[in-house]
RNA sequence: GCCGAAGUGGCGGAACUGGCAGACGCGCGCGACUCAAACUCGCGUUCCCUUGAGGAUUGUGGGUUCGAUUCCCACCUUCGGCACCA
């Protein structure tokens, strides 16, 4: 048998076997040890492209090797189908949302599949399904049941080119502008949707459950930005309360005036009538600031005096109250007290307004006057001018640790002055999204008895078909002529339906839920299923999702648990985040770039293995990088030889002396490196591997060793050992040329054998003074006074060794012997 | 400014306990095959020079060590996140 590699050919035809085999089935096998590995779900978007095959096929090799070890591995794949790109391609169109969506749905299945990836098709969820929006509905009215969903007027974040709010999370970068579509977004005050994320805060920051990538643990703590410290009452002069949240307590002897939002609600009041005129000014330019941009960091300081005053209750002292919009209503109280000789910005406002600044901490040997003093001292030392605090240590330490904070919290709540207090950045989930392409918000105002959910008897609120796509800033459900009425699920009168969707981030946050039971329709996903599924132990996909969807999902886990709807409270036990295929000039690939790479091209010029095989070989995994057009002629070089190997004749006759020791060696030694990088995720140096030991092979095979009774085995188990990364040509070589039974994929994951591993001889590497000078072959069990003989009197390390003083030797057993003169 | 990640040949990268730097692949060079080319196969390929039992070399500079890509300190560059967060 010398048949050509076809790959097409095979391909396709063991695709489709498979799937008429229902070879990848995952059912629930109480026998077996589960393994749940989950990809992000794509976006369909209408064509596959290389980000898709980057984050989907090595995960699927990962899956197929665990699988092949034994578990019974459940890796399904969905859609996020609900979203802007729809909507929009029906605005400029004139397409159903609808049909945009399922038309691309089509296409990107049948481009999976073209992959050979082992997805469970029977368990794909589509999110923009009734069936499956349904139960997206029914946890919005769990979370408003259980106090986790609230409705607020507040100032909140627009993308004008979207015409919708978005969360906080979906705003990036320095220029705040839209995650989606890159445009700056603006402030408007409305009421809206949100979740209590912020109740969670504290365990959001709590990773001990999990084996989640740093990266992403610290992308998520920053967000969370817990800062630990005390919340301190101040008295306006009028004795109004006017607290303000400080991580420096032990400052308070320094404040030297204060410093309210522009929009602080007291600012009307502390306003003296000198001063009306200017503070309305600052208010008024500082309002339409926010509404443009607000502020850059390294601009001038600008403020009013309001012509109040505050009380400073640790010692009484009279301090200025000024507005400044370096103080943001929506942090802490929107209030601060300023203590600018600690404190870089207040500093900086101190000295452009030539207000009072008073030292209260020092480190030894120094003296600082308020007057003289360059810059804000951050540092530690010791308090000073701080009444009966005066000596106490402040360190570097945040919060409780450090010594000088956690005496003056302890004074002030006993004082009833203040008590501890925590602060965060992080705010809670806006959902409310006004668009039409999501799941309507089941909830219903009545006039009299307010907001009060869907009945779970009429869910889904099933979207209408029959709606105009006009970006008019309003959601298209309310320009609907009878979509909302409706009647009070309370009192029977006529009211309205909430007309807003919902963020998709919120569909995204549970479909690895629904995966355990699409069908279900007795509650968002079946027990049973949930009890052997969940949790997921391996969770891939890219990082940009860091602070938005995996913070989500995390909020969403912890909020059922205590909703009562399931356990667990992390949905995913092990996160790996693969990288970006860039394009070959290096940028982000993009049509109007035009350096994208079509992936349905390269299946059909190279075939999915080779492609397959290239993704998971041409970069760090984690890390990505350029496409290289020539790069994938290695790995598809690597097939043929592969395919070369097994259908060309046996040559020679019998093996020469040692060929089946050392190809044994070195087939159980990659087996082990194999084997341990796909526990670690590292797929580029599992296709290397594999290449050297495909190189020995065929070294092997030209000095005889297919002549050998052994020769079969070795065959079947480097087939294995391909089979996670290439399904097809391993499938076709197991089973039509070596004659094996049906399927490889159906095969037990080889172990490595230790003591074939283990080598007789070593290469003892001879140093003089840690310089390589030789290299002897030698026993592996040589004695360290047998290699240090041999090392001193090697060939290659005399001459050096001539006339010299041996200090010292270092043998390192079976690796180098080093000869220090 | 703060937080994080990464810097190794022409390129992607490897080196998993501190012990042979550059595995594997791309590219490149030489050779075989061919009328020729492509494919394929074989050999070579870190750099430098005065070409040898030579020297240098893992972003830069220090340190620890018999020995450092690996550990420590300082700095530089690139990328990502946050950004007046009190």
């Amino acid at each position: 048998m010398s048949k050509e590699y076809n790959p097409k050919e095979i391909e396709s035809k063991w695709q489709k076997k498979w799937e008429d085999d229902g070879l990848y089935q995952a059912n629930i096998d109480e026998s077996r040890k589960k393994f749940y590995a989950l990809t992000m779900l794509p976006y369909p978007s209408g064509d596959l492209h290389t980000g898709h095959w980057y984050a989907i096929a090595p995960s699927d090799a990962r899956a197929r090797f665990k699988r092949m070890q034994g578990y019974n591995v459940m890796f399904p794949i969905g859609f996020d189908a609900f979203g802007l790109p729809a909507e929009n391609a029906a605005i400029a169109r004139g397409i159903h949302p609808r049909e945009w969506t399922y038309k691309n749905i089509q296409n990107m299945r049948s481009q999976l599949k073209r992959m050979g990836t082992m997805v469970d098709w029977r368990r794909e969820m589509i999110s923009s399904d009734p069936k499956y929006y349904r139960w997206t509905q029914w946890f919005f009215i769990q979370l408003f049941k259980h106090d986790l969903a609230y409705r607020k007027y507040s100032p909140v974040d627009w993308c004008p080119q979207c015409n919708t709010t978005l969360a906080r999370e979906q705003v990036h970068g320095d220029d705040r502008h839209c995650e989606r579509c890159s445009t700056p977004v603006i402030k408007k005050d409305l009421e809206q949707w949100f979740f209590k994320t912020t109740n969670y805060a504290d365990e959001l920051i709590d990773f001990s459950q999990i084996d989640w990538p740093d990266r992403v643990k610290t992308l998520q703590t920053n967000w969370v930005g817990r800062s630990e410290g005390a919340d301190v009452v101040f008295k306006t002069e009028d004795g109004d309360d006017l607290t303000v949240f400080t991580t420096r307590p032990d400052t308070l002897w320094g404040a030297t005036f204060m410093v309210l939002a522009p929009e602080h609600l007291l600012v009307d009041k502390v306003t003296t009538d000198e001063q009306k005129e200017a503070v309305g000014k600052y208010r008024e330019d500082a309002i339409l600031k926010t509404e443009i941009q607000r502020a850059s960091v390294d601009k001038e300081k600008t403020g009013v005096f309001t012509g109040g005053y505050a009380i400073n209750p640790v010692n009484g002292v009279r301090i200025p109250i000024w507005i400044a919009d370096y103080v943001m209503m929506g942090y802490g109280f929107g209030a601060i007290m300023a203590v600018p000789a600690h404190d870089e910005r207040d500093f900086a406002f101190a000295r452009q307004f030539e207000l009072e600044i008073i030292p209260v901490i020092q480190p030894e040997g120094e003296s600082f006057d308020g007057k003289t003093m360059p810059e804000a001292y951050v540092g530690p030392g010791l308090m000073i001018n701080s009444a009966q605090f005066n000596g106490t240590a402040v360190t570097d330490d945040k919060g409780r640790k450090n010594p000088g904070l956690d005496k003056v919290i302890d004074w002030l709540e006993k004082e009833g002055l203040g008590k501890e207090a925590i602060s965060y950045k992080l705010r809670d989930w806006l959902i409310s999204r006004q668009r039409y392409w999501g799941a309507p918000i089941p909830m219903i105002y009545c006039e009299d008895c307010g907001w009060n959910p869907v009945p779970d008897k009429d869910l889904p609120v099933v979207l209408p078909d029959d709606v105009e796509w006009l970006p008019t800033g309003e959601s298209p459900l309310k320009l609907h002529p009878t979509w909302k009425d409706t009647i009070c699920p309370k009192c029977g009168k006529a009211a309205i339906r909430e007309t807003d969707t919902m963020d998709t981030f919120m569909c995204s946050s549970w479909y690895h839920l629904r995966y355990l039971s699409p069908d279900y329709d007795q509650g968002p996903f079946d027990p049973k299923e949930y009890d052997y599924w969940m949790p997921v132990d391996l969770y891939t996909g890219g990082i940009e999702h860091a602070t938005m969807h995996l913070m989500y999902t995390r909020f969403f886990h912890k909020a059922l648990r205590d909703m009562g709807v399931t356990e667990g409270h992390e949905p995913m036990t092990m996160l790996r985040n693969q990288g970006m295929v860039l394009g070959e000039d290096g940028e982000k690939m993009s049509k109007s770039r035009g350096n994208t790479v079509a992936p349905d091209e390269l299946v059909n010029k190279y075939g999915a293995d080779t492609v397959r095989s290239y993704l998971m070989f041409f970069a760090r995994w984690d890390l990505g990088g350029p496409w290289n057009s020539q790069g994938i002629g290695g790995t598809e070089r690597w097939l043929y030889r592969v395919w070369t190997l097994y259908t060309d004749p046996a040559e020679g006759s019998k093996p020469a002396d040692g060929v089946m020791r050392d190809i044994k060696r070195d087939l159980h030694t990659a087996l082990n490196n194999i084997t341990r990088d796909y526990e670690q995720v590292e797929f580029n140096t599992i296709i290397s591997t594999l290449m050297e030991l495909l190189n020995n092979l065929v070294l092997a095979k030209r000095n005889g060793a297919a002549n050998s009774p052994e020769w079969r085995g070795i065959l079947e188990t480097y087939l294995l050992m391909i089979a996670p990364a290439v399904p097809h040509i391993a499938e076709e070589l197991w089973t039509e040329v070596l004659g094996n039974e049906y399927s490889i994929h159906t095969q037990k994951w080889p172990e490595a054998d230790t003591e074939l591993m283990a080598v007789e001889e070593i290469t003892l590497i001879v140093q003089v003074n840690g310089k390589l000078r030789d290299r002897i072959v030698v026993p592996v069990d040589i004695t360290r006074e047998d290699a240090e003989k041999t090392a001193l009197a090697s060939p290659g390390a005399a001459p050096y060794l001539e006339g010299k003083d041996i200090r010292k030797v270092i043998v390192v057993p079976g690796r180098l012997v080093n000869i220090v003169i």
